[in-house]
DNA sequence: CGGTAGAATATTTTT
DNA sequence: TATTCTACCG
């Protein structure tokens, strides 16, 4: 994946992009076509051009290609100044931005960003409290409907004067939409704490209920750069166009074609109606595909020219002509997973250490498992993209709420999770009591604790007590808030948090405390840091920051859905389970426009190649606990011509049912990250070849000597002798540990 | 109040 | 199938 061809000449084209520095700047840029050094390239000219670093906004949307823009913005310019560039997310940026206006907004500065899950959790709540049925009623529904609405600029006021959205609630009996709606907004502003969404609409009313504040970014971001246009949402533009108002100094880089996340409120139209907001709007496309083959991009541009509603574009290759892209059918999922992982397996067989040159590419990330069968069956190395990030671990979460509340005590969300974890005999009775006071007083919980009041509560006197308790630790944290460790370690010391863990060392609470360990290492490094240190610095870091890095060097293939493709480049190809209701997708079918974004998915997902595509599906699919039967995408019909010939992979001698085995080989069970539970039948001898009386050194209970080894089961367990923590029983399998003797 | 077992439910994509 | 929720019992 050589991206960075800066030898390379820019093509006229790009050349003119990255010259026109001065007025509204459209730039359509084709999969390939070099759009990420095109934007570089424009900064550090800007740069060049005795503009101010400051002066410059870029935005993003991935923290994954703010970070490697600042970085090669850095190698073309070679001054430290060019990390001056307000270069980041939306969300990071604005984010900065609140945090310095928020008394503008009735904001306290310290103010919480929920994540997702917080927000869906506090709507759960409102949900059951209010007793409303659950079939009309599902929290993650409402809270996506929600998300949508703000993103239109739709608050709970607009909501309830719109008559044609009430009625539709009233049609489908959400009637309470609108409530909760407004009792969310409620619950989040008396916790002064912003979901994702609030950072932008509470930037987009900053700016536009404040005419001072905005004249000032006005002058701050003379020159504002916009990546992935395609994918902005309304407030986001809205929020561009106060801003780039006064100097109109905006350049907007996209591809209509590859717009994919109108689920989330992108409008693919911003991209369109940029040309009609600003008058003089230069355009300039990069048409050429410098990635693929000829045959890749024939079947791509073949695919988008079914769709109606597009910009009007050629894009061509110089590249050879490469392999056409194949077709594979299969009579199942499982056996889609083995063949697949056969015919990468047969490549980097030849080329050893080439894992990374293969991506397989699927709709859901529910389809990974099968995949992950056939990869491990062959020992093929591989990494697996998405699922749980590192922070919305559960017990990655529990430390993070208590720091939220530390900063921010006014964060009910974090409270609530935290005020009986570790347990400690608060139950939910007297936190629904609680609760209900601070809500009847329009007050924070934390508050409600802590004021004169508090003792009129009717609680017995035993859990008042333990109460009490609570609000000292508490107490006692936020005023340890000078160093951010030391804070860490007391709150380990007086919560019990990971002395708990310890007490009961299953597979999972040992992991747990591996990855709370990881979390302090990691905040161990961000306190030596010289400045921007603080606890508040740190949680904002990882607010908006979902990705974690791995950290081994080895060669491996990638699988990931085909969102999360976006952007990235890989020689081999593989997009699986091309099937009518998988892709695309049962949903996207009934809604407008749904199957043309599905179709740009497509195209998306084929771009990624540079030498070689191979689709597949299947013709029955296991799902939900079923076999159910599927027949291919319509996306194939469309591209048919541009195909290798269908080849049949039918094997009705493979064993389909139920059984771990294909073809006499036992598949490895996958071991499942965030559970580590089921483990059962699999033979695990420690290739160390453990013997008892060895000492070791385990990474959390220390030094102890192994006093026995028991391969009864399969999984070898071994009980070990702790210098401080005494006799425990471990899965070899999982503990991490080192031979001292 | 806390733990558990068994039922209910959801399966698109994510900053 | 995998995860989350509920109801019940100690």
């Amino acid at each position: 994946m050589n991206k960075d061809n800066s030898a390379i000449q820019l093509n006229p084209q790009q050349e003119s992009a990255v010259q026109q520095i001065e007025g509204p700047v459209i730039i359509i840029a084709g999969p390939g076509s070099g759009k990420t050094r095109v934007i570089t390239e424009r900064i550090a000219h800007l740069i060049n051009q005795g503009i101010k670093p400051k002066n410059i906004l870029a935005l993003t949307f991935t923290n994954k290609a703010a970070n490697e823009m600042k970085q090669r913005v850095y190698n073309i310019t070679n001054t430290q100044e060019a990390y001056s560039v307000w270069m980041g997310t939306f969300h990071s940026v604005f984010a900065k931005i609140l945090r310095n206006e928020s008394h503008s907004l009735g904001y306290e500065f310290n103010f919480t960003i929920y994540d997702n899950e917080d927000s869906v959790k506090i709507i759960r709540r409102i949900i059951k409290d209010r007793n409303l049925d659950k079939e009309h009623y599902n929290a993650k529904y409402i809270f996506s409907k929600i998300s949508i609405m703000k993103n239109q600029l739709i608050d709970s006021k607009k909501y309830k004067l719109n008559y044609e959205l009430m009625q539709n609630d009233k049609i489908n009996k959400r009637e309470k939409f609108f409530e909760i709606y407004q009792e969310y907004c409620e619950l989040c502003a008396q916790s002064n704490s912003m979901d994702f969404d609030d950072l932008l609409i509470n930037t987009y009313n900053l700016f536009s209920s404040n005419k001072e504040i905005l004249k000032e970014y006005q002058e701050l971001f003379k020159y504002i750069l916009i990546d992935e246009y395609q994918d902005t949402n309304k407030v986001q533009d809205a929020i561009i166009q106060l801003l780039g108002q006064k100097y109109q100094n905006i350049c907007i880089v996209g591809d209509d074609s590859q717009s994919i996340y109108s689920f989330r409120g992108a409008n693919i139209n911003n991209i369109f109606n940029f040309k009609l907001n600003y008058s003089n709007v230069r355009e300039f496309k990069l048409e050429q595909n410098y990635r693929s083959t000829k045959n890749i991009v024939h079947a791509a541009n073949t695919l988008i020219n079914f769709n109606k509603q597009k910009i009007e574009k050629t894009i061509f290759s110089e590249n050879e002509k490469g392999e056409p892209v194949q077709l594979i059918k299969y009579y199942n999922d499982r056996i889609e997973g083995d063949k697949t992982a056969e015919i990468i397996h047969r490549l980097i067989s030849n080329q050893p250490a080439t894992n990374h040159k293969h991506a397989i590419l699927y709709r859901n990330n529910s389809q990974s498992k099968v995949l992950e069968d056939g990869l491990r069956r062959r020992g093929i190395k591989y990494k697996i993209y998405g699922g749980l990030s590192f922070y919305q671990r559960k017990e990655i979460k529990d430390i993070m709420a208590y720091f939220k509340l530390i900063l921010n005590p006014d964060d009910n969300e974090s409270l609530l999770r935290i005020i009986n974890y570790p347990i400690r005999g608060i139950g939910s009775t007297t936190i629904d009591k609680v609760r209900n006071k601070a809500t009847d007083e329009k007050k924070s919980i934390w508050n409600t604790l802590n004021d004169e009041t508090f003792d009129e509560i009717q609680i017995n006197a035993g859990t008042k007590n333990k109460l009490v308790i609570f609000k000292e630790i508490i107490k006692n944290l936020i005023k340890s808030d000078n160093n951010i460790f030391e804070t860490a370690e007391l709150l380990i010391e007086t919560t019990g948090l990971v002395r708990k863990l310890k007490d009961d060392p299953t597979d999972e609470n040992i992991n747990r405390i591996e990855n709370i360990s990881e979390l302090f290492n990691s905040l161990k490094l961000f306190s030596l840091k010289k400045n921007n240190n603080s606890l508040a610095d740190f949680i904002n870091e990882i607010s908006l920051d979902e990705t974690k890095e791995d950290k081994t060097n080895e060669s491996k293939v990638s699988l990931m859905t085909i969102h999360q493709s976006k952007g990235l480049e890989f020689p081999y190809v593989y997009i699986v389970g091309l099937e009518n209701g998988l892709f695309p997708s049962q949903r996207s079918i009934k809604v407008p426009n749904g199957v043309e974004e599905e179709r740009r998915l497509l195209y998306v997902a084929i771009t990624r190649a540079s030498k070689k595509v191979t689709l597949s599906y299947s013709l029955n699919r296991f799902q939900f606990g079923t076999i159910q039967q599927s027949e291919r995408s319509m996306f194939i019909d469309n591209i048919e011509h541009c195909l290798d010939k269908e080849l049949k992979n039918e094997f009705e001698n493979y064993s389909f049912f139920g059984k771990r085995k294909i073809n006499n080989i036992t598949i490895p069970k996958k071991i499942n990250p965030t559970g580590l539970r089921k483990i059962a039948n699999e033979k695990y001898q420690d290739k160390r070849n453990l013997k008892v009386g060895m000492k070791i050194k385990h990474n959390i209970f220390g030094y102890g000597n192994i006093q026995k080894i028991d391969n009864s089961d399969g999984n070898q367990k071994i009980t070990v002798m702790f210098n401080e923590h005494g006799l425990k029983t471990l899965l070899t399998k999982f503990a991490k540990f080192e031979i001292i003797l």
